[in-house]
DNA sequence: ACCATTATTTAACTTTTGGTCAATAAGTCC
DNA sequence: GGACTTATTGACCAAAAGTTAAATAATGGT
């Protein structure tokens, strides 16, 4: 993939522009350092793809490329630490407990959940990063879909099933968990458009929308439910 | 991106392996080389992204890489090519007669529409290479979005305002476009499910059930549309 | 003030890969 | 069958990019 990987000026070697100072090296603590360049490089790649050269990532943290190499063996291990970081530490157990909250409807909750969900997941770097992941190897991102699959759909398709007056807690239906994965979906699109094919979406403009937006669906989406399997 | 671009046994030099005749050099009509490098070419960098590499391309083509530059200046002109090919050729005129056809039910429409559509465009080949081309440069996959958002939409827009018993040709609002988003995008969906992440979709075992997933949504996409805009 | 540690750089190596060019040979036309 | 065209190849180049090893210099401890 060819990106334009804009050469940054280096923060570290600004200082050395006056005078005939010898340049000053700073030094950073290992962890500190390691840290620095995970948050960096998860930015990075989700800009220039996977394929995005160490040199350039270096440039952007104002040091020499071979540096990282002190702090991960290879570059494919750090693009590992890269995806463990985005798809791992991002997931927030607090959806499971909204899900399971007793003292909300199930349109509030699917309110609710989407819109912190679409504010956590459809930021630049996951979307990014999660579909760059998926192009080139579905191991990965299947780690992300896992905990969807086990965590939230069924909790989805229970409060569905509440929603349309049903209690019974048998195994979702394929029928039933495709007509979610179409709400899903179309939320997942708003990142999508936004993050891969560079689309302004209207509620990028007032925030009230983009809520206003996910009302909608879900609303669209629990109230068909209700003449399709209640 | 890091694919694993398999060797495949070269075609052409599979008439070598027996005796010690010397290999055959075929040679083909400019018109249909040139066809079948583009071919290939699709599938080739839907399945490796754009980096692949073209002497890889040409191994699975059983000719020499530098043979491709007689038929293509550079790498750059051969993608330029196929995502001409993917996009531009592959767009069907018959949608928009299908949703002008007066004789078919605004639901009829969107059904046959939706069904067909996808039918057509969420290929193996077609998707990655829209996401491939849209991850790297939004200008190309903006020409395919514009094909949609002046041909299609307003045209699904107005059936589904018919459907809703209205028949004002205004503008369509930003709410509308929004709402018609989200089942285009969960149908996209399916696509990104089944090409980018692997999975399995129920509708790949019967031919049967993706035309049932579409009818559902399709069905509470208009349903709702009724009481959010009649 | 000195030493040990290790963060950081410099230089260099290797493989990959897009691209060029002259040589070769498969058809075709007379 | 010979000449001409051009499809096809093989050898080669240069830049890109991952990786390694040795040299350098901050920093902290004593």
């Amino acid at each position: 993939m060819r990106f334009t990987e804009d050469s940054v000026t280096s923060p570290n070697t600004a200082e050395i522009s006056e005078g005939s100072m010898a340049p000053t090296r700073k030094r950073m603590g290992t962890a500190e350092r390691k840290r620095q360049i995970l948050d960096s490089a998860i930015q990075f790649f989700a800009r220039n793809g996977i394929d995005g050269q160490l040199r350039n990532l270096s440039k952007e943290l104002g040091i020499t490329h071979t540096l990282l190499y002190h702090y991960f063996p290879t570059k494919d291990a750090l693009i590992q630490e890269v995806y463990k970081e985005v798809f791992e530490s991002r997931w927030k157990p607090e959806w499971e407990e909204l899900l399971d909250d007793d003292s909300l409807t199930p349109e509030e909750k699917f309110n609710a959940f989407y819109l912190d969900y679409s504010n956590t997941v459809l930021t630049y770097d996951f979307v990014r990063i999660l579909i760059f992941s998926g192009l080139s190897d579905h191991s990965i991102s299947d780690r992300f879909f896992e905990l969807l699959r086990t965590r939230l759909l069924p909790r989805l398709i229970r409060e569905t099933r509440k929603y349309c007056g049903r209690s019974d807690t048998s195994k979702p239906t394929q029928r039933e968990l495709e007509f979610l994965m179409g709400l899903h979906g179309g939320v997942f699109y708003i990142g999508m458009r936004r993050w891969i094919y560079g689309q302004a979406i209207y509620a990028a403009e007032s925030p009230n929308t983009e809520q206003e937006i996910i009302r909608d669906r879900v609303q669209s989406y629990l109230h068909s439910a209700k003449s399709l399997f209640a």
